[in-house]
DNA sequence: GAGGTTATCGCAAGTGGTGGCAATAGTGAC
DNA sequence: GTCACTATTGCCACCACTTGCGATAACCTC
């Protein structure tokens, strides 16, 4: 079944901005802005409003397609949801990123769900800190 | 020394503004927006601009009074710098927030700066994920 | 292929927060 | 007290989205 077929299959339609988003999120390699992939189609495409980007990426995201990542700053990341999925570290002070094994957080997700019942998504927010270059 | 007087040995001011910001966050219990601390100061001082709320709050953190963290995706809260620290966790279903002791997030903090050099703020940001009554 | 249903779209206004800039007002030194 | 210095302010435009709404166009059924 095509990836148009699911979509249709859930009661949701496929439109060429849909496909356009999906397409963008195809080529870029790692996380990408919503503001980047808009850009990237209006230059085509000067037609396609921003909010049906932004609204796009919401919808894909509810049929599984792509998740989003909050580093520290205003923006939210998106990606397709089939990479493989890690942690980030962001240094306050220099605002350097680094990934990191999902299998490091784990320990403490499965503490939290024994003791309390939350299944944590590790990879969704940044953990903040300093970074050992800028280490007093 | 007050308050004050420390402000002024780092080379920064006192103005009314700061003031009515610390007493707000004086007076809010647990975390606080910036929105609703403005709203307050305004109520009184119509003439105080947001802006210079959000800019206190951050020279007020810089200063080390305040400290601020990201619950949900969008809001930013603030609390004095003097309460006890915590992790939260927060649902992405049903939002709702649970406080949880650092000492549960410590082993993570402790593996992070022993393989990576990197000295977590587990405090920052919120664990988001599925809370135990919405859980499938 | 035509028709009806309704998800989705483009547009425009709104939201919570940020940044530039000229005017203002705390501050330390006299 | 007065003065010069500059941190801070109010204003306004901008940023990264979000939302309401009427128009459009996928989709399913026939």
């Amino acid at each position: 079944m095509s990836v148009a077929d699911e979509i249709r299959s859930k009661g949701r339609r496929m439109t060429v901005q849909r496909r356009l988003v999906l397409d963008a999120l195809q080529r870029a390699r790692h996380h990408t802005t919503a503001e980047e992939i808009a850009r990237q189609i209006r230059a085509r495409h000067p037609q396609i409003d921003p909010s049906t980007v932004y609204r796009n990426l919401e919808a894909l995201e509810e049929l599984g397609y792509v998740t989003h990542t909050h580093l520290d700053d205003r923006v939210t990341r998106w990606h397709r949801a089939d990479v493989e999925r890690h942690g980030h570290l962001v240094c306050r002070r220099c605002g350097s990123e680094q990934e990191i094994a999902l299998r490091m957080l784990e320990p403490l997700g499965r503490r939290l769900r024994n003791e309390q019942g939350f299944r944590a998504d590790l990879a969704h927010s940044a953990i903040v800190g300093i970074c050992r270059e800028c280490a007093p």
